[in-house]
RNA sequence: GGCGGCAUAGCCAAACGGUAAGGCGGCGGUCUGCAAAACCGCUAUUUAUCGGUUCGACUCCGGUUGCCGCCUCCA
């Protein structure tokens, strides 16, 4: 039984699939103005739990994750660089699929864009037209909001309160302020392509309706995304995909909280971001997903130097105990259980990495057998993603090495230990480490 | 101005009605020729604050203060 919280309810529900063992699932992709950065990585890391924790319950889960490779900023930034718009997505894109592939994230059943879904955006458009919810306004189409009696549901917001806000935009084209743009037409110089309403390009929110629905169906089990979507791109894709078909949209809504940097929202408009293949230089993609485990994903995550340190000392800890006492295949039934429950129960990561450490350390008091534990925790690691240290060792050079450390034990022996110090120093160049202990000399690479 | 969320030790962070997990750091120790690593122990009489409900509250209700998100492009 898997269980989380469903922004459309508000609450934490039971999960019941459309479809008996099936899961479907369409994350919120980014849109390729700029490099990925920690924050995006959140929503995916987030997304791939979730994705990894139906697939261990048995789940066949089929996931779609968007590009959106048109709007007004990707033109505006391409324009800035001199390229072509789509060589200019093309980088950010090849830069996400890198990253997400070094994070070990489990790549999505299709990466659709926008850009190849034109056909439908335009069917989708004409549909909503042709049932009153949308109106052509001298080449653009806009969705009329309060048409659609639902809006709102998601984002908890009522159309009067929103008439009231102070920030919305001023489009003489719109009947009313808080309609939004279905299709745009193309001012000179644009992209465009060519619809009934003259040449032009999608909206931004009507892509992500036409994707989901194309791949996915008309309903669908989970939308996910950050909570920076809820409103109004959630909201919007809800009130043109029903207003289409009749039909509910997704079932459940999934959002992750946002990063933060000095006390603001991590964002690509406030230029305060870090890309994501700039840490992976400085750490591990499993200390990075520790990272982001630490804190539930429904909180949100203040981003701070230390606090990769941390995740990085952290997750050698666990490394560490697992690849020093794992052998054999025996489990901790009871343990492994708790663990699965806890990620079952809202995805609780942090919870379950407590739960993890606190076996360690029963497992180093003797209080269980530890290579129980550590095959017990290496396989809870891997549900969560993490990969563990290939063995880095090769057979020959590890020879060598061997011999080293016994002519410089014999050293140690003698009194030697000028030269047992040496040794010690270029090994460690060499990024060699040598343990000493009672029970003899060891050796890893750092 | 409207809607929503959050406040737990030096830092990060669980618990969500049954008497405060865990990590990082710090301190002390075991081991060691020394060091490093590893491991062990200690590190919140108390959960922003004031009141209420309850046999019992970090957990529920109300007020106050502070922070954040959305209402505009955003994961």
């Amino acid at each position: 039984m898997i269980k989380f919280f469903n922004t459309l309810s508000g609450k934490k529900e039971v999960f019941k699939p459309l479809k008996e063992g099936n899961v479907s699932i369409y994350v919120c992709g980014m849109t390729v103005q700029n490099r990925p950065h920690l924050g995006h990585m959140r929503a995916y890391i987030t997304a791939d739990l979730i994705r990894r924790v139906f697939e261990y319950n048995g789940y066949t889960v089929k996931m779609i994750q968007n590009f959106t490779d048109i709007d007004d900023k990707v033109i505006e930034r391409s324009k800035e660089f001199g390229m072509d718009y789509r060589v200019f997505g093309e980088q950010y894109i090849k830069e996400y699929i890198d990253s997400s592939m070094k994070m070990n994230i489990l790549q999505p059943y299709y990466y659709p864009r926008a850009t190849q879904h034109i056909d439908e955006i335009i069917n989708l458009v004409e549909k909503l037209i042709e049932k009153g919810y949308a109106y052509v306004a001298e080449g653009d189409v806009y969705y009329k909001t309060e048409m659609f009696k639902d809006y709102g549901k998601l984002s908890g917001k009522k159309i009067e309160d929103l008439r009231s806000g102070a920030r919305i935009e001023i489009n003489p084209k719109k009947k009313n302020p808080l309609d939004f743009t279905l299709w745009k037409g193309a001012k000179e110089g644009e992209p465009y392509w060519y619809s009934p309403w003259g040449k032009g390009r999608p909206g931004w929110h009507i892509e992500c309706s036409a994707m989901s629905m194309k791949y996915l169906g008309e309903t669908f089990d989970i939308h996910a995304g950050g909570t920076d979507l809820i409103f109004p791109h959630h909201e919007n894709e809800i009130a043109q995909s029903e207003a289409a078909t009749g039909k509910p949209f997704a079932n459940y809504w999934i959002h992750n909280e946002m990063l933060r940097i000095k006390g603001e929202k991590m964002s690509k408009s406030l230029s305060n971001f870090l890309a994501v293949s700039d840490i992976l230089k400085e750490i591990s993609p499993n200390a990075l997903r520790l990272y982001y485990y630490r804190t539930h994903f429904r909180s949100p995550l203040e981003y701070d130097e230390n606090s990769l340190q941390e995740a990085s000392s952290s997750f050698s800890r666990i490394e560490r105990f697992i690849s020093e006492n794992a052998s054999g295949n025996d489990l901790d039934e009871e343990l492994f259980d708790k663990l699965i429950e806890t990620l079952n129960d809202n995805f609780n990561t942090p919870k379950t990495l407590g739960l993890i450490f606190a076996a360690i350390k029963d497992a180093n008091n003797g209080i269980k057998g530890k290579s129980l534990t550590a095959n017990t925790v290496k396989k809870a690691l891997n549900i969560l993603g993490f990969e563990l240290k290939e063995e880095r060792k090769n057979a020959i050079s590890e020879k060598v090495i061997d011999g080293i450390v016994a002519i410089r034990d014999k050293m140690r022996a003698e009194k030697q230990f000028q030269y047992a110090d040496m040794i010690r120093e270029e090994l460690n160049k060499l990024n060699i480490e040598i343990l000493d202990s009672k029970n003899g000399t060891k050796w890893r690479i750092k």
